[in-house]
RNA sequence: GCCCGUAUGGUGGAAUUGGUAGACACGUUGGACUCAAAAUCCAAUGAUAGCAAUAUCGUGUCGGUUCGAGUCCGACUACGGGCACCA
């Protein structure tokens, strides 16, 4: 019998087909529900590529064991159908989008079929479709009603000449993608969703659900939760007072400026006269930039000082306000205190415009100890510039290298004192001082003197400006040589704690942003971070000074696109200024056919359709809402449609989605991390809210299936067209079942990895080898064969766990090794046959239903057979090979009975022929026996 | 810059809680069958030395813990992904 993959895949496509095989009886609630779901595809023109069957084959795969272990499945297939491809091809042609759409959809179902998915095509679903957007259109309504959808000011990137908002991947360089038309920051009226007030319940949700830590980790940061502090700030001359929010309260006696976004309220009013055209000036630049180059160019600070000064509310300190486009108008408050001593960037930009930098917090070295004195101190560091060198001094065994150090006298300055420590340790005069370094904490045992100490220590740079020296005066116990050496010594041999931080200090002028304790600053002093910053909390809030605060940097979701194919909005701008939305039953809102699909001069496309704009009903005039929703709409609340997909009186019968939700296995790229997956959840959480959806978290297990490569280990695309594979070419010229197999054998499903043409016919040969082994070989017998009966107990359970796993490369490799050892044998029983045809079959449903029913002779679909079951104790052997090592290496392997004893175990091993050579002249300390692992003998 | 992930033969990749590194497959080499080829079957295949038994080295680099480390800990390097003035 020829193994002929065309005809038999076609003849069980039909089957399944005609039979409605996999036809969900969705209202069975007999058995236990599994729902299978993959992201559904946008139907683009060119149809499959060669990473969609890999995470649908996974899906498959799961569905169909979960089927043969009694379960109720669900695994649909449908089409995210709203995209730019359609429109623009609409605009090229003047043909409706729906026409590209619909021939896509059919390609694409095309296909699918041929690839032999258990999808259930009664199913299928399309968000363009106006039977499905209604809902759509309904659940944003009532998003809409309930405040969660709104009307809001915001900025946003407007170019004048398109009349259009763009989003940021439409400006390059500050001018629009198409056109080049100049694009500038303009606060606008957007049509929004206000994530952010479900900011909690999307971070809560992810501690329960099973999804990849990176996709959870990276849904963190989106939200982006930092928890701080308002603090208001009055203007110095007016009633005025602006809100600041900050992470770090605790350095407030740090701050020695304000920043307001240019864009903020207070700027025009309190602005002095005589700083006024600056402002204007650098306000007028601010809007011209866009999002991107903001913070592309973010090497340089820029900022005005506006003329005004800010009160500290902690110690009424006057400090000057500035604007600078580094402090962003959408978040927070859009004000800042800056701490340049404790930031990086207000360092950067104080360290710009000349502003003080107060340090209030202090890094602590070394390590407490009981009865330490307490005094103050200073680390010099003497650079010589010309010869590159260091002034150290040397202490030998008594304290190694260290820079100049010395204890600061009564009204003795820093600077005083480091001069004068320098003059007597080592005679130096003539120096430049360069810096002071931020002082530390420092905690250590004085080898001279055989005490504790505790200092703060200020820490100074000096550059030697010539050689000119006095003589040194040293106390009788200061007893080391003065020695200049290169930064290598310093790195390898300055090992004291505060000496080292003190030289990095030196090397890198930056804000100290770790922890450590405060100084400065009054009521907080010796306080660590933490602590500071509650106290200080309490402290603004009994002095109405300001409260806790948290912030996310989620923004508002603008959702609407000025666009022709997507959802149409259910608004009606009323002449009165206010919103009407739509009733029930005017929805669906269908698009207008139009005549021209383009939208001209960058207005809407729907501003053409004069008739269906105008709304007139019931007294309610106005007009509708002329944007339309975008691409990520239809695809938020999918899952639960194809629960229910022909209800017409409600997007899903509740009693169903209580029954199939949540989904059970989710699989799909790992690109949609944030859009799609946040926006899921966003939509599923609100309808929780309102008691529409019955689950929190829509689904309880992701997997992201990695990316396929070209045969040349880079992404298949334009760039190297040769190296595309297309998914219909392999199941032509190999069948659909050796491209499922291979592209499940390539590695693990998460794993990117390319594409190899020997790999494809290699998984063919095994389908080849099977097909004989079953047709030709003649093997298939009634009789018992005990040497298979070990292999395949354990080839039942490692395929079992492994599909479970979704470890699919290494349940295909346990596959072929038992088909190997079937061939080395006489006889292959019946029951082991038929086994292997039903754990083959999840990944090659078609060769194994023929199989199945042509040589086993069946006669009905294999497809809810019972999964095979294996013994836990036939896969064990009784008898064990284990390895020899004498000290860790393998000398001899040794074949043991499970239950030997350890001494006799022991005793096999020392007299194992290699191992024995090896322990000549040897003493064996030590002989350690793990237990059906290994045994180990320690020798000298 | 910050956060996350990965690193194993010629190649894709295996390796439960630390316990015989390289399963399975591809490729390569040799052999069988054949007039010949394809297909198929058998054998070898980490590197080095050796006829061999065997020995030494070997999981990105350096160090540590351990009887024993691909696996655990510390430092680093390279690549991939995410975020990027978020106060």
């Amino acid at each position: 019998m020829e193994y002929n993959f065309k005809k038999i895949e076609k003849k069980w496509q039909n089957y399944w087909e005609e039979n409605q095989t996999f036809k969900t009886d969705i209202w069975d609630f007999s058995k236990p529900k599994y729902y299978a779901l993959d992201m559904f595809p946008y139907p683009s023109g060119v149809g499959l590529h060669a990473g969609h069957p890999e995470g649908y084959t996974a899906t498959d795969i799961i569905s169909r064991m979960k089927r043969m272990q009694g379960f109720n499945v669900l695994h649909p297939m449908g089409y995210d159908s709203f995209g730019l491809p359609a429109e623009q091809y609409a605009v090229q042609t003047g043909n409706h989008p729906s026409k590209f759409t619909n021939e896509n959809i059919e390609t694409f179902t095309k296909q699918l079929k041929e690839l032999g998915f258990d999808y259930d095509w009664n199913r299928c679903i399309a968000t363009s479709d106006p039977a499905y957007y209604k809902w759509t259109q309904w659940i944003f309504k009532n998003l809409y009603e309930d405040g969660y959808a709104k009307y809001v000011d915001m900025p946003v990137n407007w170019c004048e000449e398109l009349g259009t908002v763009l989003s940021n991947d439409e400006v390059i360089d500050g001018k629009s993608e198409r056109g080049g038309y100049p694009v500038i920051r303009k606060n606008m009226r957007q049509l929004c969703i206000d994530q952010a007030a479900f900011a909690e319940k999307l971070l809560d949700g992810l501690e329960c659900i099973d999804w990849p830590e990176s996709t959870k980790e990276i849904q963190r940061n989106w939200i982006g939760k930092s928890i701080g502090a308002h603090v208001d700030f009055k203007v110095d001359g007016y009633e005025d007072k602006f809100t600041v929010f900050t992470t770090r309260c605790d350095t407030l006696f740090g701050a020695t400026y304000c920043v307001l976004a240019p864009e903020h309220d207070l700027v025009d009013k309190i602005t002095t006269d005589e700083m006024r055209s600056e402002v204007e000036a650098y306000k007028a630049a601010c809007a011209l930039k866009n999002d991107m180059e903001r913070t592309e160019l973010n090497k340089d600070k820029t900022g005005v000082f506006i003329g005004a000064y800010a009160i500290n509310p902690v110690n009424d300190a006057r400090i000057p306000i500035y604007i600078s486009d580094y402090v962003l108008a959408s978040y927070g408050t859009g004000a800042i205190m800056a701490v340049p001593a404790h930031d990086d960037r207000d360092y950067e930009f104080a360290t710009k415009f000349n502003i003080p930098i107060i340090q209030v917090l202090e890094e602590v070295t070394g390590t407490p100890h009981e009865g330490e004195e307490t005094k103050t101190s200073i680390v010099a560091i003497v650079y010589d510039e010309e010869k590159q060198k260091y002034l150290t001094i040397n202490w030998g065994s008594n304290g190694g290298r260290l820079f100049i150090g010395g204890s600061r006298r009564d009204c003795e300055t820093p600077l005083e004192c480091a001069l004068r420590e320098i003059e007597e340790e080592t005679g130096y005069i003539d120096l430049e001082f360069v810096r002071e370094l931020p002082r530390i904490n420092h905690h250590y045992y004085a080898y001279n003197k055989d005490k504790y100490f505790n200092i703060d220590c200020t820490g100074l740079l000096f550059k030697l400006k010539s050689d000119k020296k006095t003589h040194q005066n040293l106390d009788d116990d200061e007893n080391f040589s003065v020695e200049w050496v290169d930064e290598d010594v310093i790195i390898n041999e300055v090992k004291d704690e505060l000496h080292k931080k003190t030289y990095e200090y030196s090397k890198n002028q930056a804000a100290m942003t770790g922890d450590g304790i405060h100084i400065n600053s009054e009521w907080l002093n010796g306080l660590n971070k933490m602590d500071a910053i509650d106290k200080m909390i309490d402290w603004l809030e009994s002095h109405n000074a300001g409260s806790k605060k948290v912030n996310y940097k989620m923004r508002e979701w603008i959702f609407a696109r000025q666009r022709y194919w997507g959802e149409p909005v259910p608004i009606v701008h009323m002449d009165n200024n206010e919103t009407h939305t739509l009733s029930d039953e005017e929805l669906p809102l269908v698009l207008p056919e139009l005549d021209d699909y383009r939208g001209h001069n960058g207005k809407a496309p729907l501003e053409n359709a004069i008739e269906w704009k105008n709304y007139n009903k019931d007294g309610i005039k106005g007009v509708r809402e002329t944007s339309t929703m975008p691409g990520s709409a239809g695809s938020s609340w999918y899952f639960l449609r194809y629960i229910d997909p022909d209800n017409t009186e409600e997007f899903a019968n509740q009693e169903l989605l209580k029954h199939w939700m949540p989904v059970d296995l989710y699989v799909g790229g790992p690109e949609h991390a944030v859009g799609h997956l946040m926006y899921s959840r966003i939509w599923n959480h609100y309808l929780f809210d309102k008691g529409l959806s019955p689950v929190e978290e829509p689904f309880k297990k992701l997997v992201h299936q990695g990316m396929i490569l070209g045969e040349n280990g880079i992404k298949m695309g334009k760039r190297f067209p040769k190296y595309v594979v297309n998914p219909s070419d392999i199941v032509r010229d190999y069948g659909a079942d050796t491209l499922r197999l291979y592209e499940m054998f390539m590695g693990p499903l998460e794993a990117s990895k390319p594409w190899s043409s020997s790999g494809v016919e290699g998984a063919k040969k095994f389908l080849d080898r099977i097909w004989r082994l079953y047709t030709e070989e003649n093997k298939i017998t009634d009789e018992d064969n005990k040497n298979l009966e070990k292999i395949y107990h354990a080839t039942v359970k490692k395929v079992t766990n492994d599909f479970e796993s979704l470890s699919f490369n290494t349940a295909i490799s346990q596959l072929m090794v038992f088909i190997n050892a079937v061939y080395k044998e006489d006889k292959f029983p019946r029951v082991y046959a038929e086994g292997f045809i039903k754990l083959l079959n999840p990944i090659a449903p078609h060769i194994t239903e023929e199989l199945w029913n042509t040589v086993l002779g069946h006669d009905d679909t294999i497809a809810f057979e019972s999964w095979p079951e294996y013994d836990e104790a036939k896969t064990i052997d009784d008898e064990i090979t284990i390895g020899v090592q004498i000290n860790g290496k393998l000398r001899g392997t040794i074949t043991v009975s499970l239950d030997e004893s350890e001494e006799r175990i022991k005793e096999i091993a020392l007299n194992e022929e290699n191992v024995k050579r090896h322990l000549e002249d040897k003493e064996v300390v030590k002989v350690i026996v793990i237990k059906g692992k290994i045994v180990n003998i320690v020798v000298k």
